[in-house]
DNA sequence: ACCTGAACACCGTTCAAGT
DNA sequence: ACCTGAACACCGTTCAAGT
């Protein structure tokens, strides 16, 4: 981009795809991003993607696969810094979760959305899966301190993720914060899915 | 059709592209959802629709009213039903969200989408509101009883409701059905929706 | 190997015009 | 009042061709 030579791209079209599409997603939203509008953002015709991204829906499943890894990042960084108290781990999990569902609404929507379809790519599922590995990891630590109730720890580890899900969901979706301050509420609604989880 | 007088329409064009909506949202999404297919379906030029719909978002803001106007309808039939036990009250109304989820996979996303966008018709938030007034009241009456815990009743309804709808997301999105047979799973989940509200 | 340019079939949306 | 037909600007996708 500097002197004379102006070659076909200034480096790696892939990833210069995948961070316009990011940026577009979160603007945009998933429905309304355009391949040809990233090929524009990015300089270069609107038949180079198809190089790196077959359709459409590879650079999405592409966003979403790196959406995974980035989550999996923060999970694992909030599990490696919370103390060995069993509440405390699972608060800075959910904290984490929410953190970065809110801070990246539309990626989260699509990495939870049809992208299990009929053609995902292998990689997703096992990216979610690494993703979610830290979580799963403090269910079973629960239940050996008789902190969780038994059971299959995956099944537990998914009601309660599907619960801080669903408040993610419905935050994102402006369903909530109409009269509710989201860290408070939070609070109140890990508390509630602690007490859920604790034997009786 | 049937003889010679073939008029514009067969009668109410609104509601046959609210009908093929439907069927077209849950058929190929809301995503591939074409306004001029609809037209072709239902046999009119593809610049018929917009006397009936402003353009493609009013159709999906239609399509989501109407979903919450089912919904409503199914929640209170189904706390109609119930008896007077409130464990089992609320299990009906968790019970009969999820059937309705999840035979409306699609329209159950647009509802909870769309719904907050910019110019969203403020008929939405008000039917979505009058969808969930039965479990309010069901809430509030476990609390008067002590089955739940105190606090504003309508926070606590969306901290319940949240876990559920993140149960339904997860499932529609094929991330639970993989090695959860959904009708125990959901049992489970309820029974610890439950014990998380009630006081301890 | 990587990208361009033209082309195709499809959209949503608009608008004059028909009945 | 309700619908049509042509038009516009935009897509995703494909493919020969350039370097």
């Amino acid at each position: 981009m500097s002197a004379t030579t102006r070659p076909y791209h200034h480096g790696n079209l892939r990833e210069a795809l995948l961070e316009a599409g990011e940026r577009a997603l979160e603007a945009h939203g998933a429905q309304n991003l355009s391949l040809r509008e990233l090929a524009r953002d990015v300089g270069v015709s609107h038949a180079a993607p198809r190089r790196h991204f077959a359709d459409k829906q590879a650079l999405l499943d592409a966003l979403a696969l790196d959406g995974f890894e980035g989550l999996r990042t923060i999970l694992t960084g909030a599990i490696a810094d919370a103390g060995p108290d069993f509440d405390a781990r699972l608060l800075a999990l959910a904290r984490a979760y929410v953190a970065y569902a809110t801070d990246h609404p539309a990626l989260t929507a699509l990495m939870f959305a049809s992208k299990h379809q009929d053609g995902a790519p292998p990689e997703l599922a096992e990216a979610a899966e690494r993703a979610f590995a830290p979580a799963l990891t403090a269910v079973a630590e629960g239940q050996r301190t008789g902190a969780v109730v038994p059971g299959e720890p995956e099944r537990v580890a998914k009601v309660a993720f599907a619960a801080l899900h669903g408040l993610v969901a419905l935050t994102n979706n402006g369903l909530l914060d109409d009269d509710l301050p989201l860290d408070a509420f939070l609070d109140e609604a890990v508390e509630r899915l602690v007490a859920g989880l604790r034997p009786r």
